[in-house]
Parts: C-alpha cells; sequence; structure tokens
DNA sequence: CCTGGCAACGTAAGCGCTTACTCAACGTAA
DNA sequence: TTACGTTGAGTAAGCGCTTACGTTGCCAGG
C-alpha cells in the first residue's frame, strides 16, 4: 500500500518499517509486556520517524472505550440577554468544568462538554451518548425522563441535585450544614436572634436545604421558625432587593440578620438595606451562600458559605471513572463539605478572620 | 449473530429488523437522500426499538472525521496556590470556553477541552490530536515549536495572541484599539492630562499592545509619552498595588489619571489610592481592561474595557470549523472589537451611563 | 419491443486499531 | 532424553460504521 506523503501514517507503515508486526507495535505502545527491549525501541524509532500518532477512532472501535468522558450542563447566560454572560451564576458552572476538566485529564481521559440551552436537552444527550463512555450531568440540564433513558445507555453520575434517580450515583454539596453552620455562626458568635431568612426559588432543591439547615439551627438554639421560607428571592440580585423590601414591609423593626440563601441575593438585599439607611452589619447582619467573586468587594464584603465547586466537578468525573472500571459497584453518593467564608457582612473583622 | 439483551445494538441489528441493508440505514439516518418514505420510516422505528444509538468510533474510522474539536488552554489556577481557584484571571478562559462550546455545538460538532499544567503540555496536545479534527489553541499553552508540531498534524486556530507562527488562522481582540479609546475617553471627555499608564508582565504581547494604544493616544493628543512603561504590576492585584507605590514615589504629585494594563492591577491600585488618602476619580481618575466581574463591585466601580472573550472562543471555533471545510483557504485572522465600559472610576456618573 | 436513465436499494471492501490464538525457540526439571 | 513452561513474536478476525459500485425494476422515448 503505497501512501502520499500527506497522509497520515498508520499502524501497518510502523509495523513495517520497524520490521514487526502491528501486533508488537500495538503492545509496545500501550501494554509495555511481550517484547523486549530492543523490538521496543525499535518500534519507537519507526513511530517517530513517520510521526505516527494513533488513530484515536480505530482504537475506541477496537477497544470499545472511547476514552473520553462527557460533561452536560446547561446554558443560563444563554437564556437571558446579552449581557449576562457576565453573570454570576454563570461561575458556577465554570469551577465545575475546570474540576472536571481536570480530574479527567489527570485520569488519562479527555472530557467534552455540552451546554443545554433550552429544550434541546435529550437531543444533544443522545448526540453525546455516542461519544463518551460515561456522562456527569449537572443539575437542571436535563429532565428526570430524559435521564433515565440516557442512563440505560451509558453510565451517568449525577452532580449537585438529589432529585434524581435513585439509583444513580451522585455528588453534591452539603447545602443543609453549611447553611446551618453559618446559622449557628450568627447565633453564637454573635449572638444574634431574630434571624429572616430569604429563600431562592420555591422549587429548588438547594435552597430547600439551605432552609432546612437554617431552621435546624435555629431550633437547636431554641428559636421559633417557621416551616416555609418567609419570602422568596428567586436566587438573584434583583430578586434579593425585592424580598429584603418585603422583609421590611413585613415588619415593624427590621431583623437583626438575614440569612440569604445565595450571594446574589445577598448583594441585592445590600442596596436595599444601604437605601433604608440599615447599617451592615451594625443595624442588620447579612450572609450569603456560593462564595462568588462579587462577595469579596461589596462593602461590607459577604460572610458566605463556599461550596466546592471544583471539587465537585473533579468528584464527579472521578466517580465516573470508578463506575466505568466497575458497573457492577454499588451505587455511589459524595456530599461535599462546605466552608464557612467570614468577612465583614456578618459582623466579623473586615479582614476576614475568624472572629 | 445473536446478542444478549446487555450489548448495545448495531447497525446489523437495525438493518435485519428493518428489513433493509445497512447501506440504507446509514443514509436513513444521514443524508436523507436515496430512498423512499415508507423506507425512511421503518428504519426509523425499527432503530427507536431498538434503541440503537451510531457509534461514533466506528463511524469517524469510516468517514475519517470526528466531529469533534479540541480547546487547549492553560489552567493559572492550578499554578498558583490552592485558593487561586477563585481567581479573576480564571474567567477569561471560562468565558472563552463558553463561547467555544456554543459555537461547536452549534456547527453540530463537540468539543473537548484540556489544559495544560506547566510542562505536560506537548505531552496532552499530542494525546489530543488523535481525538479530534482540529484544535484551538490558547496563547500561551504550548510553546512555539509545540505548536508547529501539533499543526502540522492537525489544523489549529491560534486564540489571543500575535506571537504564532505566520501561518496559522487567528482570533484575538483589539487590545491597541480599546486602550487607545479608554485614554481618549480620559483625555477629552474628562479634560485629564497627566496620565500613567501600569504595565503588565514586560513580556506579555497583551501588555505590549495595551501600551501601544495608550501612547497612541497621548502621541495624538499632543502629550509626550515615554517609550516604555513606567511600572509594571504583573497583571496582578498585588502587583498593581505595588506599581502604583512606586508611581507616587517616584513623582511629586500623582498623576491625574492612571490607565492600568488590568482590571486586577487596577483593583489593586484603588486600595493604595484610598490608603494615600486620594480620592478615585476626584484626585486620581482609575481605569482597567478586561470588564472582570469583580470591576463592577469596587468603588468606585471600575471603568474597563471588556475584551469578548466569548466570541473569541465562538469565532475560534467557527474559523477552525471553516478550515476543516477547506483546507487550502487562504489563512484567516480576526482582531474583534472591544468595548469600552463607562462606570465612577473615571470620573463619569456612578451608574454607568454614556457621559 | 428495445434502450437508456433514474430511483431505490444491496454488496462488500475498507477505515486503523486490538487481542485471542498460535507458534517457534529456548531453557529446565525430571 | 523427554516433557513442559516461558518468552517473544505473528496471524487474522473482528470492532460498527460509510460509501464506491453494482444491481434491479420501472418508465419514457424511439
Amino acid at each position: 500500500m503505497t501512501r502520499s506523503v500527506n497522509d497520515k501514517a498508520t499502524i501497518y507503515e510502523v509495523a513495517q518499517q520497524s520490521g514487526f508486526s502491528t501486533a508488537t507495535v500495538s503492545r509496545v505502545m500501550h501494554d509495555g509486556v511481550g517484547f523486549s527491549e530492543a523490538t521496543r525501541t525499535s518500534v519507537l524509532e519507526a513511530a517517530a520517524r513517520l510521526g505516527w500518532v494513533p488513530n484515536h477512532s480505530a482504537r475506541s472501535l477496537a477497544r470499545r472505550r472511547t476514552g473520553i468522558v462527557g460533561l452536560l450542563f446547561s446554558d443560563f447566560a444563554d437564556a437571558d440577554a446579552e449581557d449576562a454572560s457576565q453573570s454570576e451564576s454563570a461561575l458556577y458552572v465554570d469551577q465545575v468544568i475546570r474540576g472536571a476538566e481536570r480530574a479527567a485529564t489527570s485520569a488519562g481521559d479527555a472530557i467534552l462538554i455540552a451546554a443545554t440551552r433550552g429544550r434541546d436537552g435529550l437531543q444533544l444527550a443522545r448526540s453525546l451518548v455516542g461519544k463518551v463512555d460515561g456522562l456527569v450531568v449537572l443539575a437542571g440540564s436535563l429532565a428526570r425522563r430524559e435521564l433515565e433513558e440516557i442512563s440505560r445507555r451509558v453510565p451517568v453520575v449525577l452532580m449537585a441535585t438529589h432529585t434524581a434517580p435513585q439509583h444513580l450515583d451522585f455528588v453534591g454539596a452539603d447545602n443543609r450544614g453549611g447553611s446551618r453552620t453559618v446559622t449557628e455562626h450568627l447565633l453564637s458568635e454573635h449572638r444574634l436572634r431574630d434571624l429572616a431568612f430569604v429563600a431562592g426559588p420555591a422549587r429548588s432543591p438547594d435552597s430547600k436545604e439551605r432552609f432546612v439547615g437554617f431552621t435546624r439551627a435555629m431550633a437547636a438554639a431554641g428559636l421559633p421558625t417557621a416551616t416555609k421560607p418567609e419570602v422568596y428571592g428567586g436566587f438573584t440580585e434583583t430578586g434579593g432587593a425585592r424580598a429584603v423590601e418585603e422583609l421590611l414591609a413585613a415588619r415593624r423593626t427590621p431583623p437583626r440578620a438575614i440569612v440569604f440563601g445565595n450571594d446574589e441575593m445577598a448583594i441585592g438585599g445590600l442596596g436595599v438595606l444601604r437605601r433604608h439607611k440599615l447599617r451592615v452589619p451594625g443595624d442588620v447582619a447579612v450572609t450569603g451562600f456560593d462564595d462568588i467573586a462579587a462577595g469579596r468587594h461589596t462593602r461590607p464584603a459577604l460572610t458566605t458559605v463556599r461550596q466546592p465547586m471544583r471539587d465537585i466537578g473533579e468528584t464527579a468525573v472521578r466517580t465516573l471513572v470508578q463506575r466505568l472500571a466497575d458497573r457492577a459497584a454499588p451505587r455511589h453518593t459524595a456530599v461535599l463539605p462546605t466552608e464557612l467564608v467570614l468577612r465583614a457582612s456578618c459582623g466579623c473583622s473586615a479582614r476576614g478572620g475568624r472572629p
């Protein structure tokens, strides 16, 4: 078989040039056993001389394994206006992507990413299924029944949500614990009693978990708690602002502290409090959740709870890799710890040390 | 050929079930010509019944095209300390990733991402080469000679740097123009004369370009300019702070405005100015570059220049897709316009409208 | 009635690897 | 000496698609 110089070399050329069979070439390239040192050298030299890079498709086909994992998420930014590309909520996913990339690369796999936008989720997921060995799916990017279909074809690990088919591997953050911790901090370190909670979307599992953490801390301190959040802010800045307005309108005196379901709402709330001439943390202490970058630059800087999104991404991919290695293993779930980040808005010293 | 239920269906089963040949099945799935409507329906039904998803590796092998493009970048965050995962510089890449993902998905391709960390760049790139049809490489992730090798095997488009092999497609932002525009704004709208420039790393092409834009604007206004930046801040927050200290130490009166090479340095500088009791923008106007999220929350909010990183990512992938379609086409380069973002730090009204 | 053209398929040869099976040669133990 | 295990390789059958060629049947034109 002759080839023009432009064609990429194949294992056959390498075999011929080195004087061995394709089987030996293949073994040298991967296994590392079943041949002598001299053979290895000779094969490697031939490969280098020809500039041969094994064709991944052929390899995958023969091995029935692609060495690629997929990450499916939803691109919120696109749903919004143009400049929403700067939206903070985006950061969330970006960290996950980074973590996933890292874990995949270090496992010797490559990672494919794809964002669902609106209605094409299933379509997209289907097209991925053929390309990857397994899929990490971020909460919200696929409906439950779509998940069922996809997970029947390929191993799936769910990320950041509990509302999922019970049989799938899962990785998430300890929303409840984080929320409880920050509430306890307000309660015991700062001796505050009259606390309010601003929830995210009513149906968000994360928001629910955070509310539960809040109520648990309150109850443990012997304080009365409602069964439902007082106000909802939809996890957005403007929603947070609106929620605080409602809160202030509904009470004769403002609460001594507001635990926000996330940072964006807290930032929105901060503006409203300022407009109402309420000092933070003097009159009202404020905490957020997520530790987005902007929270470090607000005045006062925002006390918050950091979710290890990057770790979550990493852990998710690692979990997937393990699953790929042993499809029969028991379901694996990981709830990663969150971290309390103390800054000024709760009443701690401005430069963020522990109190 | 019998198969257990667990095995994934192949085109052969679909062919058999539908009563047609594999060629027809293949045609129905992709081409859309050369068969009747009844045939299509029957094939599609069989495929659905079997839950068949075409094996991507086999397809790629036969077509000699993977339908996957790669994005190679360097993960700065990992080079730093642990908590650098929150580093602003990261955002840069994230936007690019998003844009690239979007363009790839909309072109019907999938996108593979990989981050070089330290020395393994070439290794990683090589492993990608076999998996993708083409590669988008972000500035700094590969050395020049590594680029040469890789681009010999697979089409490459360079992103965000000019210091590249001249024959490769290129996509970047108009650093020079953006810098010139923001300088001109200071000059003509705010009537400031005594401007200083804080550069990034001395060897950064971006920093150089921005300095050139600055000097061009100065020269056009008939003001004296140095051939080299007065001070360097390495594109970091602490570097920016240090640079401002130097600047103030070197002059008897502070400049009326400081044009920072990027936002991070500007944010660092803001702190130093405050410590020196200098009002921004009253005493010293300040501008940045990049429009990172944090810049919106500083006090005063930071006037800056937005780089369309997302567009750059999108354009890069689109360029690659075109290149793939026509390898002989002339080299394509795109320099995307930057956008002046006016906020309070330059002296414009606090709520960021045009002056 | 014959011929040519076209639409609608079918045949089967790859695509470039991996790997189960073989096999030869060479000890080594009995 | 014989039987047998090891080591270092080669053979060739896939892996599941795509697609260049054929083939068949049908219809219009001559």
